[in-house]
RNA sequence: GGAGAGGUGGCUGAGUGGACGAAAGCACCCGACUUGAAAUCGGGCGAGCCCACGGGCUCCAAGGGUUCGAAUCCCUUCCUCUCCGCCA
């Protein structure tokens, strides 16, 4: 959710802003629904000012002995003004919130312009690409080779996109996430949380997820449903929902390892191969909560914790500013890590790491109390893949592969696989 | 699943129809005392919104209802706790 005050004052800028991520702001119809929100708050609050003060005369009258009849005559008809306001002023409230949850975020000043991933920049990469004198086989292949990696027994049990890892491909994807929790605990000083893998529909919403975007959810029960997570960012995000955190708490740093659970929906014929877009996958999810001028310099930083894991694992990778056009609803500014791929021969999204700055503490109610001013303030919130174990476990398949289909284990894995130097040791 | 008790400010907790956004205590902030601190004393201290800057409105889990008037009465939902049952 954008700033009310500014979507009030600022109307024309803040449009200009959001055309460039490729929304077009109805600046007409906000500002006629704010004018009458704005006369019917005031008229509906003129009336239980009348109300509220004949209602106490009544009260002192009774009080005093006094006869209340023609009071209360007097007050009668209000009533029904008074409810026929509230009811319109409400309506009109609720229209204009749901107006306000549909707009995404606006674009940081330093994100590029452009329309889709073809216009993201590249900012930096590390490591050098393997070279094989063989055509490298994809992870499809790799798995093939010990039936460790079954997408036939994952559409037996569920349906297409999702999969069953058996012996060391099951070893190795609980080995990467080990990595990935430890080096953030002990290195990057986050805390570890477990949380809930339903959600209600508040949590949804106080990051994004809804009410816009309920199609990419997986919805469990009828009645007071709840949705599975599609990423750890929306359940440990909302721990901080409706607070008011004092300063010295700041910065929150969370990290978390869960599956995540996506519908898909608009994907069909997508990376339908492989275990690059299932319907369930692991991640270990990086989230910060801080205040507002300290945001930036988070996300760099971020950014870095969730890139030293593909350098522990030796794995070359690029980052990439995503274009204004590209970035995700509630996303201000957005990097995204991008693994190379021999099977693929292209770079391919492993993390996302994002700074949503007030956006998502706006819907949540999410505050700090600033000791400046005294005032709650809404904090910044940033989350990053650090990083998707399925992915990341296809990366190191594909990059550590030998010419005879063996995998080598990564140095820095090694420890986490009983010290085995190949995976199938 | 059955029976009961509850949900009030950052926390504890009083309030069962009329000046209650809400006693009291804790925490916190300012001041006095003190070399400093503690203790003590005095004062302050929820959030959001509207505004003719004087004020006004809303919020006591959520949503409805009764009433001139609801934290307080009624209904529904959610949540917490205790006991029993069941279960990992």
């Amino acid at each position: 959710m954008l700033d009310p005050k500014e979507l009030r004052n600022n109307r024309e800028a803040l449009a200009g802003q959001l055309r460039r991520r490729g929304f077009e702001l109805d600046t007409a119809r906000y500002g006629e629904l704010e004018e009458r929100r704005r006369q019917l708050q005031m008229d509906t609050q003129a009336l239980q000012n009348e109300r509220n003060r004949q209602s106490r005369a009544i009260g002192q009258a009774k009080a005093a002995g006094e006869d209340i009849e023609p009071l209360l005559a007097e007050v009668a008809q209000l009533g029904e003004r008074l409810g026929a306001a509230n009811k319109a002023l409400h309506a009109i409230q609720v229209e204009l919130h749901r107006l306000q949850l549909e707009i995404p975020n606006v674009p940081h000043a330093s994100v590029p312009d452009g329309a889709d991933e073809t216009d993201n920049i590249e900012i930096r990469r590390w490591g050098d690409q393997p070279t094989f004198d063989y055509a490298p086989r994809d992870h499809v292949e790799l798995g093939a080779l010990s039936r460790e990696m079954d997408f036939e027994a994952g559409a037996k049990l569920a349906t297409a996109r999702f999969v069953v890892l058996r012996g060391r491909f099951a070893q190795l994807h609980r080995a990467l996430t080990q990595l990935m929790l430890d080096l953030h605990t002990q290195e990057h000083g986050y805390e570890e949380v477990h949380v809930p893998y339903l959600v209600n529909p508040q949590t949804m919403q106080g990051t994004g997820q809804l009410p816009k975007f309920e199609e990419d959810l997986f919805r469990v029960a009828a009645e007071n449903p709840l949705f599975l997570i599609p990423t750890a960012e929306v359940p440990v995000t909302n721990l901080v929902r409706e607070c008011i955190v004092e300063a010295d708490v700041l910065p929150l740093r969370f990290v978390c390892h869960t599956p995540c659970f996506r519908s898909e929906a608009g994907s069909y014929g997508k990376d339908t191969r492989g275990m690059i877009r299932l319907h369930q996958f692991d991640k270990v999810e990086l989230v910060q909560v801080v205040r507002s001028e300290a945001s930036y310099g988070a996300l760099e930083e971020l950014t870095s914790h969730a890139e030293k894991v593909l350098q522990l694992l030796g794995l070359p990778y690029r980052v990439v500013a995503l274009c204004a056009g590209d970035m995700g609803f509630a996303a201000a500014k957005t990097y995204d890590l991008e693994v190379w791929l021999p099977g693929q021969q292209r770079y391919r999204e492993i993390s996302s790491c994002s700074n949503c700055e007030a956006f998502q503490a706006r819907r949540m109610q999410a505050r700090w109390r600033n000791p400046e001013t005294g005032r709650p303030e809404p904090v910044h919130t940033l989350n990053g893949s650090g990083l998707a174990i399925g992915r990341c476990l296809v990366a190191v398949l594909e990059n550590y592969q030998e010419a005879d289909g063996r995998v080598r284990v990564p140095a820095a894995l090694q420890p986490y696989l009983g010290g085995r130097v190949y995976l199938d040791d």
